[in-house]
DNA sequence: ATTTATGTTCAGCGAATGTTCAGTTGCGTG
DNA sequence: CACGCAACTGAACATTCGCTGAACATAAAT
Protein backbone atom coordinates (compact mmCIF):
# COMPACT_ATOMS: atom_id res chain seq x y z
CA UNK A 1 0.00 0.00 0.00
CA UNK A 2 1.42 3.44 -1.04
CA UNK A 3 0.61 6.52 0.67
CA UNK A 4 1.13 10.26 0.28
CA UNK A 5 1.32 12.31 3.10
CA UNK A 6 1.10 15.94 2.62
CA UNK A 7 2.09 17.75 5.96
CA UNK A 8 4.72 21.04 5.97
CA UNK A 9 5.87 20.20 9.92
CA UNK A 10 8.56 18.93 9.93
CA UNK A 11 8.67 17.10 12.94
CA UNK A 12 4.95 15.70 12.52
CA UNK A 13 5.64 14.57 9.15
CA UNK A 14 8.72 12.26 9.91
CA UNK A 15 6.36 11.06 13.36
CA UNK A 16 3.53 9.75 10.85
CA UNK A 17 5.94 8.78 8.76
CA UNK A 18 7.58 6.78 11.21
CA UNK A 19 4.15 5.35 12.27
CA UNK A 20 2.87 4.76 8.83
CA UNK A 21 6.14 2.95 7.68
CA UNK A 22 5.83 0.68 10.64
CA UNK A 23 2.25 0.07 9.89
CA UNK A 24 3.54 -1.53 6.72
CA UNK A 25 2.89 1.81 4.14
CA UNK A 26 4.99 2.25 1.71
CA UNK A 27 5.07 6.27 2.19
CA UNK A 28 6.23 9.32 -0.08
CA UNK A 29 6.04 12.38 1.32
CA UNK A 30 6.09 15.90 0.67
CA UNK A 31 5.78 19.56 2.56
CA UNK A 32 4.49 21.77 0.25
CA UNK A 33 1.35 21.40 -2.22
CA UNK A 34 3.11 21.78 -5.33
CA UNK A 35 5.34 18.79 -5.00
CA UNK A 36 2.44 16.80 -3.20
CA UNK A 37 0.42 17.65 -6.03
CA UNK A 38 2.38 16.48 -8.93
CA UNK A 39 3.26 13.58 -6.86
CA UNK A 40 -0.29 12.73 -6.36
CA UNK A 41 -1.13 13.05 -10.08
CA UNK A 42 1.78 10.53 -11.10
CA UNK A 43 1.84 7.66 -9.23
CA UNK A 44 -1.20 5.30 -8.12
CA UNK A 45 -1.70 5.78 -4.72
CA UNK A 46 -3.91 3.79 -2.12
CA UNK A 47 -4.50 6.68 -0.25
CA UNK A 48 -3.30 10.24 0.45
CA UNK A 49 -2.74 12.06 4.01
CA UNK A 50 -3.03 16.17 3.15
CA UNK A 51 -2.70 18.75 6.14
CA UNK A 52 -5.02 21.79 5.08
CA UNK A 53 -2.32 23.98 5.61
CA UNK A 54 0.52 23.67 3.11
CA UNK A 55 3.13 26.04 1.30
CA UNK A 56 2.28 27.06 -2.24
CA UNK A 57 -0.48 25.63 -2.81
CA UNK A 58 -2.70 24.82 0.13
CA UNK A 59 -4.65 21.35 0.77
CA UNK A 60 -7.78 21.99 -0.22
CA UNK A 61 -6.63 23.01 -3.80
CA UNK A 62 -4.30 19.98 -4.09
CA UNK A 63 -7.59 18.03 -3.12
CA UNK A 64 -9.89 19.83 -5.35
CA UNK A 65 -7.02 19.33 -8.15
CA UNK A 66 -6.50 15.90 -7.78
CA UNK A 67 -10.43 14.79 -8.17
CA UNK A 68 -10.84 16.90 -11.27
CA UNK A 69 -8.30 14.89 -12.87
CA UNK A 70 -10.27 11.94 -11.66
CA UNK A 71 -7.78 10.77 -8.86
CA UNK A 72 -10.26 8.30 -6.45
CA UNK A 73 -7.90 7.01 -4.05
CA UNK A 74 -9.31 8.10 -0.53
CA UNK A 75 -7.96 11.40 1.11
CA UNK A 76 -7.61 12.14 4.54
CA UNK A 77 -7.60 15.86 5.70
CA UNK A 78 -5.57 17.06 8.99
CA UNK A 79 -7.38 20.26 10.58
CA UNK A 80 -6.41 22.29 13.75
CA UNK A 81 -8.89 22.07 16.31
CA UNK A 82 -11.85 23.87 15.93
CA UNK A 83 -11.56 24.87 12.30
CA UNK A 84 -15.04 23.81 11.57
CA UNK A 85 -14.82 25.64 8.11
CA UNK A 86 -11.54 23.88 7.48
CA UNK A 87 -13.48 20.09 7.66
CA UNK A 88 -15.85 21.28 5.54
CA UNK A 89 -14.07 22.99 3.10
CA UNK A 90 -11.90 19.35 2.80
CA UNK A 91 -15.16 17.40 2.53
CA UNK A 92 -16.64 20.09 0.25
CA UNK A 93 -13.13 19.83 -2.14
CA UNK A 94 -13.88 15.75 -1.61
CA UNK A 95 -11.82 14.29 0.86
CA UNK A 96 -13.54 11.51 2.40
CA UNK A 97 -12.52 11.83 6.29
CA UNK A 98 -10.96 14.25 8.57
CA UNK A 99 -8.82 13.78 11.33
CA UNK A 100 -8.84 17.23 13.82
CA UNK A 101 -5.04 17.72 15.28
CA UNK A 102 -3.95 16.99 17.70
CA UNK A 103 -4.86 12.96 17.04
CA UNK A 104 -2.85 9.78 18.43
CA UNK A 105 -0.90 7.65 15.65
CA UNK A 106 -3.73 4.96 16.53
CA UNK A 107 -6.18 6.64 15.75
CA UNK A 108 -5.10 7.85 11.96
CA UNK A 109 -4.41 4.28 11.33
CA UNK A 110 -7.40 3.35 12.26
CA UNK A 111 -9.08 5.94 9.77
CA UNK A 112 -6.89 5.34 6.93
CA UNK A 113 -7.52 1.57 6.79
CA UNK A 114 -10.80 2.16 7.27
CA UNK A 115 -11.10 5.11 4.32
CA UNK A 116 -8.52 2.06 1.97
CA UNK A 117 -11.39 -0.43 2.50
CA UNK A 118 -13.69 1.35 1.76
CA UNK A 119 -12.73 2.44 -1.69
CA UNK A 120 -12.34 -0.44 -2.71
CA UNK A 121 -16.07 -0.15 -2.87
CA UNK A 122 -15.64 2.86 -4.52
CA UNK A 123 -17.40 4.73 -1.86
CA UNK A 124 -16.59 8.62 -2.05
CA UNK A 125 -18.84 11.35 -1.04
CA UNK A 126 -18.88 13.15 -4.54
CA UNK A 127 -20.51 12.13 -7.18
CA UNK A 128 -19.28 13.61 -10.98
CA UNK A 129 -20.76 13.44 -14.51
CA UNK A 130 -18.54 15.70 -16.41
CA UNK A 131 -19.58 19.66 -15.45
CA UNK A 132 -21.70 18.50 -13.46
CA UNK A 133 -20.41 17.60 -9.61
CA UNK A 134 -22.54 16.77 -6.21
CA UNK A 135 -21.05 16.23 -2.56
CA UNK A 136 -23.45 13.55 -0.53
CA UNK A 137 -21.90 14.74 2.88
CA UNK A 138 -21.74 18.50 2.33
CA UNK A 139 -24.73 18.56 -0.24
CA UNK A 140 -22.78 21.29 -2.42
CA UNK A 141 -23.69 21.08 -5.50
CA UNK A 142 -21.34 22.35 -8.30
CA UNK A 143 -21.31 23.13 -12.32
CA UNK A 144 -18.32 24.01 -13.98
CA UNK A 145 -16.97 24.44 -10.56
CA UNK A 146 -19.74 26.74 -10.14
CA UNK A 147 -21.24 26.48 -6.78
CA UNK A 148 -24.82 26.44 -7.44
CA UNK A 149 -27.34 26.65 -4.64
CA UNK A 150 -30.15 24.43 -4.77
CA UNK A 151 -33.47 23.73 -2.17
CA UNK A 152 -33.92 20.84 -0.30
CA UNK A 153 -36.15 19.37 -2.52
CA UNK A 154 -34.16 19.99 -5.26
CA UNK A 155 -31.13 18.79 -4.24
CA UNK A 156 -32.67 15.60 -3.19
CA UNK A 157 -33.88 15.53 -7.02
CA UNK A 158 -30.66 15.84 -8.31
CA UNK A 159 -28.66 13.46 -5.80
CA UNK A 160 -31.05 11.12 -6.76
CA UNK A 161 -30.58 11.16 -10.55
CA UNK A 162 -27.03 11.14 -10.00
CA UNK A 163 -27.17 8.03 -8.37
CA UNK A 164 -29.00 6.82 -10.72
CA UNK A 165 -27.21 8.21 -14.15
CA UNK A 166 -28.73 7.21 -17.46
CA UNK A 167 -31.86 5.53 -15.97
CA UNK A 168 -34.92 6.52 -16.45
CA UNK A 169 -36.96 7.36 -13.14
CA UNK A 170 -40.52 8.20 -13.40
CA UNK A 171 -42.60 11.09 -11.06
CA UNK A 172 -43.83 8.29 -9.17
CA UNK A 173 -40.67 6.79 -7.70
CA UNK A 174 -38.95 10.64 -7.26
CA UNK A 175 -42.06 12.09 -5.44
CA UNK A 176 -41.68 8.73 -3.32
CA UNK A 177 -38.15 9.82 -3.13
CA UNK A 178 -38.77 13.62 -1.96
CA UNK A 179 -41.60 13.00 0.58
CA UNK A 180 -41.90 10.37 3.13
CA UNK A 181 -45.72 9.31 2.75
CA UNK A 182 -47.51 9.04 -0.13
CA UNK A 183 -48.26 11.96 -1.48
CA UNK A 184 -50.52 13.45 -3.75
CA UNK A 185 -50.74 11.80 -7.00
CA UNK A 186 -51.88 14.04 -9.77
CA UNK A 187 -49.97 17.19 -8.54
CA UNK A 188 -47.37 18.57 -10.82
CA UNK A 189 -44.81 18.95 -8.17
CA UNK A 190 -41.69 17.16 -9.69
CA UNK A 191 -42.61 19.10 -13.08
CA UNK A 192 -42.05 22.15 -11.22
CA UNK A 193 -38.60 20.94 -9.56
CA UNK A 194 -37.31 19.93 -12.49
CA UNK A 195 -38.51 23.08 -14.53
CA UNK A 196 -36.40 25.34 -11.37
CA UNK A 197 -33.38 22.60 -11.64
CA UNK A 198 -32.84 22.62 -15.26
CA UNK A 199 -32.86 26.56 -14.95
CA UNK A 200 -30.31 26.71 -12.12
CA UNK A 201 -28.06 23.82 -13.29
CA UNK A 202 -28.19 25.22 -16.95
CA UNK A 203 -29.55 28.13 -17.48
CA UNK A 204 -29.16 27.97 -21.10
CA UNK A 205 -29.83 24.51 -22.01
CA UNK A 206 -26.01 23.86 -23.32
CA UNK A 207 -25.53 20.98 -22.02
CA UNK A 208 -29.38 18.98 -21.57
CA UNK A 209 -28.73 17.17 -18.32
CA UNK A 210 -32.13 16.04 -17.68
CA UNK A 211 -34.54 14.38 -20.38
CA UNK A 212 -37.70 13.71 -20.38
CA UNK A 213 -38.92 10.61 -21.80
CA UNK A 214 -42.64 11.00 -22.21
CA UNK A 215 -44.72 8.28 -20.73
CA UNK A 216 -42.00 7.24 -18.43
CA UNK A 217 -40.07 9.71 -16.92
CA UNK A 218 -37.17 11.87 -16.26
CA UNK A 219 -33.09 10.54 -16.49
CA UNK A 220 -30.03 12.67 -16.22
CA UNK A 221 -27.98 11.91 -19.11
CA UNK A 222 -24.47 10.69 -18.15
CA UNK A 223 -21.57 13.35 -20.07
CA UNK A 224 -18.51 11.33 -20.72
CA UNK A 225 -16.29 14.25 -20.29
CA UNK B 1 -32.97 -10.70 -3.44
CA UNK B 2 -32.77 -11.55 0.47
CA UNK B 3 -31.52 -9.12 2.95
CA UNK B 4 -31.07 -9.68 6.64
CA UNK B 5 -31.83 -6.20 8.39
CA UNK B 6 -30.97 -5.97 12.06
CA UNK B 7 -32.70 -2.84 13.67
CA UNK B 8 -33.68 -1.82 16.91
CA UNK B 9 -35.46 0.96 16.66
CA UNK B 10 -38.42 -0.18 15.66
CA UNK B 11 -39.57 2.80 13.61
CA UNK B 12 -36.40 3.13 11.89
CA UNK B 13 -36.84 -0.70 10.81
CA UNK B 14 -40.61 -0.50 9.82
CA UNK B 15 -39.45 2.50 7.35
CA UNK B 16 -36.58 0.47 5.77
CA UNK B 17 -38.41 -2.50 5.27
CA UNK B 18 -41.17 -0.69 3.23
CA UNK B 19 -38.16 1.01 1.44
CA UNK B 20 -36.97 -2.11 0.53
CA UNK B 21 -39.34 -4.25 0.16
CA UNK B 22 -40.87 -1.57 -2.16
CA UNK B 23 -37.64 -1.61 -4.05
CA UNK B 24 -38.22 -5.76 -4.62
CA UNK B 25 -36.10 -6.62 -1.99
CA UNK B 26 -37.45 -9.90 0.20
CA UNK B 27 -36.26 -8.51 3.87
CA UNK B 28 -35.68 -10.46 6.98
CA UNK B 29 -35.43 -8.35 10.02
CA UNK B 30 -34.38 -8.70 13.56
CA UNK B 31 -34.21 -6.57 16.68
CA UNK B 32 -31.53 -8.16 18.85
CA UNK B 33 -27.98 -9.54 17.69
CA UNK B 34 -28.57 -13.17 18.67
CA UNK B 35 -32.09 -13.63 16.35
CA UNK B 36 -30.04 -11.78 13.87
CA UNK B 37 -26.88 -13.93 13.85
CA UNK B 38 -28.52 -16.80 14.22
CA UNK B 39 -30.52 -15.91 10.73
CA UNK B 40 -27.25 -14.74 9.57
CA UNK B 41 -25.90 -17.91 9.84
CA UNK B 42 -29.12 -19.85 9.04
CA UNK B 43 -30.14 -18.27 5.32
CA UNK B 44 -28.43 -17.65 2.09
CA UNK B 45 -28.65 -13.93 1.90
CA UNK B 46 -27.24 -11.27 -0.66
CA UNK B 47 -26.73 -8.80 1.80
CA UNK B 48 -27.11 -7.60 5.13
CA UNK B 49 -27.46 -3.99 7.01
CA UNK B 50 -26.99 -4.07 10.30
CA UNK B 51 -27.01 -1.14 13.27
CA UNK B 52 -24.13 -1.24 15.30
CA UNK B 53 -26.05 -0.63 18.21
CA UNK B 54 -28.08 -3.99 19.24
CA UNK B 55 -29.31 -5.88 22.33
CA UNK B 56 -27.67 -8.95 23.76
CA UNK B 57 -25.08 -9.15 21.01
CA UNK B 58 -23.67 -5.84 19.43
CA UNK B 59 -23.28 -5.24 16.01
CA UNK B 60 -19.87 -5.74 15.76
CA UNK B 61 -19.43 -9.06 17.56
CA UNK B 62 -22.25 -10.36 15.15
CA UNK B 63 -20.53 -9.26 12.01
CA UNK B 64 -17.07 -10.67 13.34
CA UNK B 65 -18.90 -13.86 13.89
CA UNK B 66 -20.69 -14.19 9.98
CA UNK B 67 -17.51 -13.50 9.11
CA UNK B 68 -15.77 -16.54 11.08
CA UNK B 69 -18.55 -18.39 10.07
CA UNK B 70 -17.22 -17.82 6.06
CA UNK B 71 -20.24 -15.70 5.71
CA UNK B 72 -19.13 -13.50 2.77
CA UNK B 73 -22.53 -11.28 1.71
CA UNK B 74 -21.80 -7.80 1.67
CA UNK B 75 -22.43 -6.01 5.11
CA UNK B 76 -23.64 -2.83 5.44
CA UNK B 77 -23.15 -0.81 8.94
CA UNK B 78 -25.46 1.83 10.27
CA UNK B 79 -23.57 4.08 13.25
CA UNK B 80 -24.83 7.18 14.26
CA UNK B 81 -23.55 10.50 13.67
CA UNK B 82 -20.14 11.47 15.07
CA UNK B 83 -18.93 8.22 16.29
CA UNK B 84 -16.11 7.51 13.93
CA UNK B 85 -15.21 5.08 15.80
CA UNK B 86 -17.98 2.59 14.76
CA UNK B 87 -17.55 2.96 11.64
CA UNK B 88 -13.95 2.14 11.95
CA UNK B 89 -14.64 -0.67 13.85
CA UNK B 90 -17.35 -1.88 11.75
CA UNK B 91 -15.02 -1.75 8.94
CA UNK B 92 -12.48 -3.77 10.82
CA UNK B 93 -14.55 -6.33 11.81
CA UNK B 94 -15.65 -6.81 8.15
CA UNK B 95 -18.02 -5.07 7.12
CA UNK B 96 -18.03 -3.61 3.96
CA UNK B 97 -19.17 0.12 4.14
CA UNK B 98 -21.38 2.11 6.37
CA UNK B 99 -23.70 5.07 6.54
CA UNK B 100 -24.52 7.46 9.09
CA UNK B 101 -27.86 8.06 10.41
CA UNK B 102 -29.67 9.93 9.59
CA UNK B 103 -29.58 9.10 6.02
CA UNK B 104 -32.37 8.96 2.71
CA UNK B 105 -33.62 5.82 2.31
CA UNK B 106 -32.74 5.91 -1.60
CA UNK B 107 -29.03 6.34 -0.16
CA UNK B 108 -29.47 3.24 1.26
CA UNK B 109 -30.51 2.05 -1.68
CA UNK B 110 -28.09 2.82 -4.26
CA UNK B 111 -25.22 1.89 -1.40
CA UNK B 112 -27.06 -1.43 -1.31
CA UNK B 113 -27.43 -1.69 -4.47
CA UNK B 114 -23.35 -1.34 -5.57
CA UNK B 115 -22.51 -3.62 -2.81
CA UNK B 116 -24.39 -6.07 -4.29
CA UNK B 117 -23.77 -5.95 -7.71
CA UNK B 118 -19.94 -5.11 -6.98
CA UNK B 119 -20.11 -8.80 -5.34
CA UNK B 120 -22.48 -10.58 -7.43
CA UNK B 121 -20.90 -9.47 -10.89
CA UNK B 122 -23.48 -7.44 -12.27
CA UNK B 123 -26.48 -8.13 -14.48
CA UNK B 124 -26.82 -5.65 -17.39
CA UNK B 125 -29.83 -4.06 -18.23
CA UNK B 126 -28.99 -4.04 -21.94
CA UNK B 127 -30.08 -6.68 -24.53
CA UNK B 128 -28.68 -7.57 -28.05
CA UNK B 129 -30.05 -8.87 -30.78
CA UNK B 130 -28.22 -8.39 -33.78
CA UNK B 131 -27.74 -4.80 -34.74
CA UNK B 132 -30.88 -3.91 -32.65
CA UNK B 133 -29.87 -3.55 -28.41
CA UNK B 134 -32.29 -2.12 -25.84
CA UNK B 135 -31.24 -0.86 -22.54
CA UNK B 136 -34.57 -1.53 -19.91
CA UNK B 137 -32.63 0.79 -17.35
CA UNK B 138 -32.09 3.83 -19.76
CA UNK B 139 -35.01 2.98 -22.25
CA UNK B 140 -32.39 3.61 -25.14
CA UNK B 141 -32.59 1.92 -28.15
CA UNK B 142 -30.09 1.40 -30.94
CA UNK B 143 -29.97 0.23 -34.49
CA UNK B 144 -26.08 0.08 -35.94
CA UNK B 145 -25.21 2.13 -32.95
CA UNK B 146 -27.89 4.87 -34.35
CA UNK B 147 -29.90 6.39 -31.30
CA UNK B 148 -33.43 5.34 -32.60
CA UNK B 149 -36.00 7.85 -30.75
CA UNK B 150 -39.70 5.65 -29.73
CA UNK B 151 -42.64 6.99 -28.34
CA UNK B 152 -43.86 5.17 -24.60
CA UNK B 153 -45.92 2.92 -26.91
CA UNK B 154 -42.98 1.64 -29.29
CA UNK B 155 -40.96 0.97 -26.75
CA UNK B 156 -43.08 -0.96 -24.85
CA UNK B 157 -43.69 -2.95 -27.73
CA UNK B 158 -40.37 -3.75 -28.39
CA UNK B 159 -39.31 -4.26 -24.72
CA UNK B 160 -41.22 -7.37 -24.74
CA UNK B 161 -40.17 -8.59 -28.02
CA UNK B 162 -36.87 -7.89 -27.05
CA UNK B 163 -37.85 -10.39 -23.81
CA UNK B 164 -39.53 -13.06 -25.92
CA UNK B 165 -37.18 -13.17 -29.13
CA UNK B 166 -38.63 -15.20 -31.60
CA UNK B 167 -41.84 -16.34 -30.10
CA UNK B 168 -45.02 -15.44 -32.24
CA UNK B 169 -46.94 -12.53 -29.72
CA UNK B 170 -51.00 -12.51 -30.60
CA UNK B 171 -52.03 -9.04 -30.89
CA UNK B 172 -54.39 -9.82 -28.30
CA UNK B 173 -51.34 -10.18 -25.39
CA UNK B 174 -49.52 -7.14 -26.96
CA UNK B 175 -52.47 -5.06 -26.38
CA UNK B 176 -52.45 -6.23 -22.64
CA UNK B 177 -48.98 -5.58 -22.19
CA UNK B 178 -49.46 -1.70 -23.19
CA UNK B 179 -52.43 -0.87 -21.21
CA UNK B 180 -53.60 -1.67 -17.83
CA UNK B 181 -56.81 -2.56 -18.51
CA UNK B 182 -58.46 -4.77 -21.28
CA UNK B 183 -58.74 -2.44 -24.41
CA UNK B 184 -61.32 -2.58 -27.11
CA UNK B 185 -60.34 -5.36 -29.02
CA UNK B 186 -61.71 -4.74 -32.80
CA UNK B 187 -59.09 -1.63 -32.87
CA UNK B 188 -55.56 -1.92 -35.20
CA UNK B 189 -53.56 0.02 -32.88
CA UNK B 190 -51.32 -2.43 -32.64
CA UNK B 191 -51.25 -2.57 -35.99
CA UNK B 192 -50.49 1.35 -36.41
CA UNK B 193 -47.61 0.76 -33.67
CA UNK B 194 -46.12 -2.25 -35.54
CA UNK B 195 -45.84 -0.45 -38.58
CA UNK B 196 -44.41 2.84 -36.57
CA UNK B 197 -41.88 0.93 -35.09
CA UNK B 198 -40.49 -0.73 -38.64
CA UNK B 199 -40.51 2.18 -40.05
CA UNK B 200 -38.09 3.39 -37.30
CA UNK B 201 -35.56 0.75 -36.95
CA UNK B 202 -35.51 -0.38 -40.08
CA UNK B 203 -36.87 1.84 -42.94
CA UNK B 204 -36.02 0.30 -45.77
CA UNK B 205 -37.13 -3.48 -44.13
CA UNK B 206 -33.31 -4.30 -44.61
CA UNK B 207 -33.99 -6.60 -41.86
CA UNK B 208 -37.21 -7.57 -41.30
CA UNK B 209 -37.23 -7.79 -37.15
CA UNK B 210 -40.93 -8.13 -36.85
CA UNK B 211 -42.43 -10.66 -38.66
CA UNK B 212 -45.80 -11.32 -39.40
CA UNK B 213 -47.33 -14.61 -38.49
CA UNK B 214 -51.02 -13.92 -40.27
CA UNK B 215 -53.77 -14.73 -37.94
CA UNK B 216 -51.23 -15.82 -35.20
CA UNK B 217 -49.31 -12.40 -34.56
CA UNK B 218 -46.02 -10.75 -34.85
CA UNK B 219 -42.63 -12.24 -34.08
CA UNK B 220 -39.14 -10.56 -33.29
CA UNK B 221 -37.03 -12.15 -35.64
CA UNK B 222 -33.72 -13.59 -33.60
CA UNK B 223 -30.61 -12.25 -35.49
CA UNK B 224 -27.63 -14.37 -35.35
CA UNK B 225 -24.46 -12.17 -35.47
C1' DA C 1 -43.51 41.49 12.59
C1' DT C 2 -41.63 41.60 8.21
C1' DT C 3 -39.07 39.76 4.69
C1' DT C 4 -37.33 35.99 2.11
C1' DA C 5 -37.08 31.39 0.58
C1' DT C 6 -39.38 27.36 -0.52
C1' DG C 7 -43.25 24.56 -1.51
C1' DT C 8 -47.73 23.91 -3.87
C1' DT C 9 -51.46 24.70 -7.00
C1' DC C 10 -53.43 26.26 -11.21
C1' DA C 11 -54.54 27.06 -16.07
C1' DG C 12 -53.27 27.73 -20.89
C1' DC C 13 -50.49 26.18 -24.54
C1' DG C 14 -48.32 23.29 -27.98
C1' DA C 15 -46.19 19.31 -29.43
C1' DA C 16 -46.00 14.45 -29.09
C1' DT C 17 -48.53 10.63 -28.96
C1' DG C 18 -52.55 7.79 -29.27
C1' DT C 19 -56.71 6.46 -31.82
C1' DT C 20 -59.74 5.93 -35.53
C1' DC C 21 -60.90 5.37 -40.24
C1' DA C 22 -61.09 4.07 -45.04
C1' DG C 23 -58.92 2.48 -48.88
C1' DT C 24 -55.33 -0.82 -50.40
C1' DT C 25 -52.59 -4.83 -50.53
C1' DG C 26 -51.64 -9.49 -50.55
C1' DC C 27 -51.80 -14.08 -48.42
C1' DG C 28 -54.13 -18.50 -48.15
C1' DT C 29 -57.86 -21.41 -49.07
C1' DG C 30 -61.26 -23.43 -51.78
C1' DC D 1 -57.91 -18.31 -60.29
C1' DA D 2 -60.83 -15.77 -57.47
C1' DC D 3 -62.51 -14.60 -53.27
C1' DG D 4 -62.40 -13.12 -48.52
C1' DC D 5 -60.19 -11.79 -44.73
C1' DA D 6 -56.20 -10.23 -42.28
C1' DA D 7 -52.85 -7.09 -42.27
C1' DC D 8 -50.95 -2.73 -44.22
C1' DT D 9 -50.88 2.05 -44.91
C1' DG D 10 -51.41 7.12 -44.83
C1' DA D 11 -53.73 10.49 -42.97
C1' DA D 12 -56.97 12.80 -40.11
C1' DC D 13 -58.55 13.50 -35.78
C1' DA D 14 -58.45 13.37 -30.63
C1' DT D 15 -56.23 13.40 -26.49
C1' DT D 16 -52.77 13.39 -23.20
C1' DC D 17 -48.62 14.88 -21.36
C1' DG D 18 -45.23 17.83 -20.06
C1' DC D 19 -43.91 22.76 -20.15
C1' DT D 20 -44.35 27.13 -18.44
C1' DG D 21 -45.30 31.52 -15.84
C1' DA D 22 -47.47 33.01 -12.27
C1' DA D 23 -50.10 33.13 -8.13
C1' DC D 24 -50.81 31.61 -3.70
C1' DA D 25 -49.45 29.23 0.76
C1' DT D 26 -46.42 28.02 4.05
C1' DA D 27 -42.01 27.79 6.42
C1' DA D 28 -37.63 29.89 7.67
C1' DA D 29 -34.83 33.69 8.58
C1' DT D 30 -34.10 38.35 10.09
Amino acid sequence: MRLLLLEDDIALQQNLNKHLTAANYLVDVASDGETGLFQGLEYPYDAAIIDIGLPIIDGISVIKFLREKNKTFPILVLTARNSWQDKVAGLDAGADDYLTKPFHGEELLARLNALIRRSAGQASPLIKNGPLSINTKSLNVEVNNQVIKLSSSEYKLLEYMMLHLDEVTSKAVLTEHIYDQDFDLDSNVIEVFVRRLRKKLDPNNDYGFIQTLRGHGYKLKRVSQ
